[in-house]
DNA sequence: GTTGACATCAATGTATACAGTTTATAAAAC
DNA sequence: GTTTTATAAACTGTATACATTGATGTCAAC
């Protein structure tokens, strides 16, 4: 009997679907729907992105994905090792650790900011975004409420008028997705909403100190709940003989057991 | 008689030199030869960067050299329109008002948190840096000291252990160091320096709230000094007729006068 | 039966060729 | 003399071909 998932990694074949089969600019669109593929879980960390099976289903030359993957590289959602090839990023636990700890720093001073500066209407916003995680938490629509409780975080940065943080932010957030679906995540959506819904009420209080530190516990909470990388999926990892299909091993070195932060 | 400078515009060819003759992995040689050509304003903002220039200069292929703007173009120092190829990119005052701002919230609060955790080695070691800093600028080693004094923030970054962390803060130096070569900066690198070295008292009487407080302020004074992008400079840069050799127009669009923030 | 070397194969890295677009130049009309 | 238009050069965007490196499988030796 098969386990639920985990058990044969999709081929990339199986997980990217082209958006169109237009030619033109799509290196964009190929990073798009490697991105999304990666965000919604159906192409698992360390699975191998060969060029060729690519270009193939985007009907493009392997010049455009390689502009794609590089890009992608960039975004540290795959790494690409020399002579050997693009995978899925597999970030480490100090990776991990780092990364939320710099969205907690950043994300800290942008409530504490935003609280002195938020209007009515942004504030209407943010209950209206509110509104849509809390209806496709309802609907169990799983791909759109990930997206929803991450661009949450994009929006308050927007909300400041700073583009430029809103990028910065949205590169940590994608990788932050990439983290909490490796190392499988017991937070459930509600209990983030819930913290989201205090943050935006203190907001609304305009309490710059309550909404930096709801931010930050937020994020604590969040980066607390991630497992310590089960033993027997790290075992099978490190372990793994002949592999099924396509992958290779997919975890390099750095696989320690995710430490509670003092 | 010639003018002393910014008359005419170096070439490609004039700015960038290879680091090797070597063929093996040079994007990254060809990435940092633009870089530092940039950082140290012998590329200026708007010079066009013409793909088949840069490969003979390297002694490689247009595809090497695209990777390297592409690269370049997502750390924002180069833009790259369609089919019009690649140029030294040419921040607006919006977008150096939020890199600024991003600075100071992610700074800001990376003072505060270092001076909760710093150790007296660590500090021993901003002292030396300190101390080069004023080597480069009592030689009047205008590179050395350019890259010292933006380098001095990516060193409190690491000494938190965030690589994730310093590798963000070294993009948004780049374009800090690009934009105060823009709107040339009046700060003096001796004030840069002083208030660098308070904050790095602060650091070690461990007082988190003057090193925050220290910080923030070295920053928007930073960005207080960048100048309303002269007239005169503006004029002869839109209007130049014929050109002496290779440079075309260099600024596109966005020059509209630095407003002095509230 | 196991181990090591060698050959085959696949995939990446780089260069080159071709098509489409933009830009510069020059000629002609006003 | 200025503006407009047409031609030509140059440059970018994409695809394809070639070289090189890592992986795989087979065969021989021990």
């Amino acid at each position: 009997m098969p386990r639920p998932a985990a058990s044969t990694q999709p081929s990339p074949a199986d997980s990217i679907r082209p958006a169109r089969g237009e030619g033109g600019g799509s290196t964009v669109q190929i990073v798009e729907a490697i991105t999304t593929a990666i965000i919604e879980r159906r192409l698992m960390p360390g699975t191998r992105l060969a060029e060729q099976s690519i270009a193939e289903i985007f009907g493009v030359s392997r010049t455009i994905v390689r502009q794609a993957l590089n890009q992608l590289s960039r975004d540290r959602l795959v790494t690409l090792e020399p002579s050997r090839g693009a995978s899925v990023a597999t970030p480490s636990v100090e990776e991990a650790r780092q990364v939320y700890e710099t969205r907690s720093m950043l994300e800290g001073e942008l409530a504490r900011r935003l609280s002195q500066c938020i209007t009515d209407a942004q504030v209407a916003q943010l209950r209206r975004h509110l509104q849509e995680e809390r209806d496709a938490i309802r609907r169990t629509d799983v791909p759109g409420r990930t997206r929803l409780l991450a661009d949450f975080h994009v929006v308050l940065a927007r909300l400041l008028g700073n583009e430029v943080l809103a990028e910065l932010l949205g590169d940590l957030l994608s990788r932050s997705s990439l983290i909490s679906l490796m190392y499988q995540s017991s937070m459930s959506a509600d209990q983030s909403q819930a913290e989201h819904v205090a943050i935006v009420d203190a907001l609304e209080r305009r309490d710059a100190a309550s909404a930096a530190r709801l931010m930050t516990e937020h994020i604590a909470s969040v980066e607390r709940n991630l497992r310590p990388v089960g033993h027997s999926v790290d075992l099978a990892a490190v372990l793994r003989p002949p592999a099924p299909a396509t992958p290779r091993k997919p975890t390099p070195g750095t696989a320690r057991p995710l430490a509670a932060r003092p």
